[in-house]
DNA sequence: TACCCTCTAGAAAGCGCTTGCTACAGCTCT
DNA sequence: AGAGCTGTAGCAAGCGCTTTCTAGAGGGTA
């Protein structure tokens, strides 16, 4: 049988009640008495019974960061500062007050396996939940989606958004108010300065590889793309310069020979993000074109491994490590949410060795 | 207030029993019963409270995935793989039997949280706990994990290794026996292989970007490089060519400036991974050397950007998903383990252009 | 018809903790 | 010296489920 709270109690001498206030260190309790609790924990190895403890106390110390993917380093970085903020620094005992169990949970970008999470997490009466990345433009699943954060928050749970942009204003009860706070990043002003580089370097043929549709960071990169071209002159018919794709090597690889194969005369490919940007890159060399000489391309994200790309990728930068530490801290309470519970996390321009003007 | 089973029972008009039977689908109840039971459970959005259903079913779905790096796709492989064996296939309710939450736990590395996570796992009675990556090899904190790891299985959790060798054998009764299965990566055979391919190519002045010292993956891999110089009868002072440092592409590039400052004739750089290998690469080209022509490069893993590195990277494959994926079934119980729960998981050299002859 | 199954459903006893309230010892204050 | 604090500790009532045991209904068998 596993040591009981009753257990700890009868060997310390005390009440049960007492050695609950020891470790719970939130009702006075005398020098002695706590040492001699202290040493009866020590002794017996006890372990708090969470579900108990939970139940009881109507709260638990779970908070659930959501995220895409587990596997891109876009989402770990976010997720990995967010729970250092949330589980403490290295080195803290798990004992102590306000300790939260930072846990991830993988969506694969499926919004049933995203709505799924929400409810367990609900059933687990989280604290927090830190949703990470783009969300889907479905109707059905927006307001799936307003319906489960408006009850989370019911239930106490605080919502923060972390590189995803606040809910769609619809019903009352649908509104943002059931999410603390919305980080979300800027990337319409990213694809568009990228795309200004671009154009600043002489190119007017640009190819678009870009992420899968109805989501709301492939939609505004897009945007910023077009809104960059559109302010430019350019004309021709995007659509057909523009390919979509999952946010994957392989998509950036297939789109950018299509690409190239509908019109053999671009002199830039913008991807989705770095790594479809690799993809596409692989692409670029195998039909025997050069970058930047004859190809110039350029990513979303600056991922570490993109300085190293040869040459280095031209990229937008996003402080992803910065935007979930804040996330982390907001859902932790230790920082107070932005007015309207609405932020937008600036972009950098990062100008590297892949792009160059083009040729003649 | 929230809604609860007996809000749900009265409106089906039934008692919390029936009602905790058809959510548990565990019992006989009559279809129609069941209908309208559902129905209820339907119309008040109820959403059961996971802390009481586990303190009196006494047990959880929680599965814990321990992670040393969460923003590192090495890990972010593994733990996305086991995951989606975990939490069933994409578009599962989250009602379904036999569901559980499957969480990933980033533990920096650090051996303290390490110990953390697994108490906070403990304290939520985790059905399992799968723990990724190379083990820190310090007495204590060994005598500590087995510790934990006897009494979580003490308490029925399940615990799977992955991508980490058994635990030592010590006293009975921290003994392998807590673990239910054992995958660890064949890291010493890779690392031989790897250099063995060196040596066929011609080099004989190797240096060596080794991982953090008392790591079993750090130590393997560096055991298989000198297994293979060895056997080839390649001598030299080994230590003087070997330096250590974090799985980070900064510490390939500043391990790797010191050894070619130590041994400008360094033919080739064997780098402790993948993400390392890059930043070697940095190195040896800020040097003005050209890979593989004057520094072959090689690294460990096979990450997703391996291949596109330029030139791409000679690397030794491990079968990262597949072994994620293993080791989610494990904990599942829906594989069996292996003989004496041990299982040694094949590594494949992938020899590509980052490697060719040494000059002259 | 009487008896014994088989099915379903309910009553009720916890699961191990938290916390409001009560108790009382030792002081301070008048 | 009596009243009123302050500081500690215990009592006991739940928190919302699960599950054992009990019970009644319907039906087959002798």
């Amino acid at each position: 049988m596993t040591v009981t709270l009753a257990d700890v109690a009868a060997r310390a001498r005390v009440s049960p009640a007492t050695v609950s206030r020891v470790l719970n260190g939130n009702y006075p309790v005398a020098a002695t008495t706590r040492e001699r609790v202290l040493r009866a924990v020590d002794e017996l190895d006890y372990v708090l019974n969470g579900p108990a403890s939970s139940l009881a106390a109507a709260t638990s110390d779970l908070v659930g960061i959501l995220v895409n993917d587990i596997a891109d380093p876009f989402f770990g970085i976010m997720a990995g500062a967010a729970q250092t903020e949330i589980s403490g620094p290295e080195g803290s005992s798990g004992r102590a007050r306000g300790e939260k169990l930072a846990v991830v949970c993988n969506t694969g970008g499926s919004p049933q396996r995203e709505l799924t999470y929400l409810t367990l997490l609900q059933r687990q009466r989280a604290a927090a939940v830190v949703i990470t990345g783009g969300a889907l433009e479905d109707p059905a699943h927006i307001t799936a989606m307003s319906a489960k954060l408006a009850r989370l928050a019911d239930a106490g749970t605080k919502v923060v958004l972390c590189g995803r942009p606040p809910l769609p204003e619809g019903a009352p009860e649908t509104r943002n108010g059931s999410v603390l706070a919305a980080l979300a990043f800027d990337n319409r002003g990213g694809g568009r300065r990228l795309t200004e580089h671009l154009l600043t370097l002489g190119h007017r043929s640009i190819g678009y590889v870009a992420g899968p549709t109805e989501r709301t960071t492939t939609r505004h990169r897009l945007e910023g793309h077009r809104a960059a071209l559109a302010a430019a002159g350019v004309a021709g018919d995007q659509d057909r310069l523009t390919v979509h794709g999952p946010y994957t090597r392989s998509s950036g690889y297939d789109a950018t020979r299509e690409l190239l194969r509908r019109d053999p005369g671009l002199t830039a490919i913008v991807a989705a993000n770095d790594t479809v940007a690799l993809g596409a890159c692989a692409a670029v060399r195998e039909l025997g074109l050069r970058i930047p000489e004859d190809v110039s391309v350029a990513g979303f994200d600056d991922l570490p491994f993109s300085v190293d790309a040869v040459p280095a990728l031209t990229t937008v930068r996003l402080p992803l490590f910065a935007a979930g530490a804040r996330a982390g801290r907001l859902a932790m309470g230790k920082e107070d949410p932005p007015p309207g519970g609405i932020a937008t996390i600036g972009s950098d321009l990062m100008t590297r060795g892949s792009t160059a003007p083009p040729r003649g």
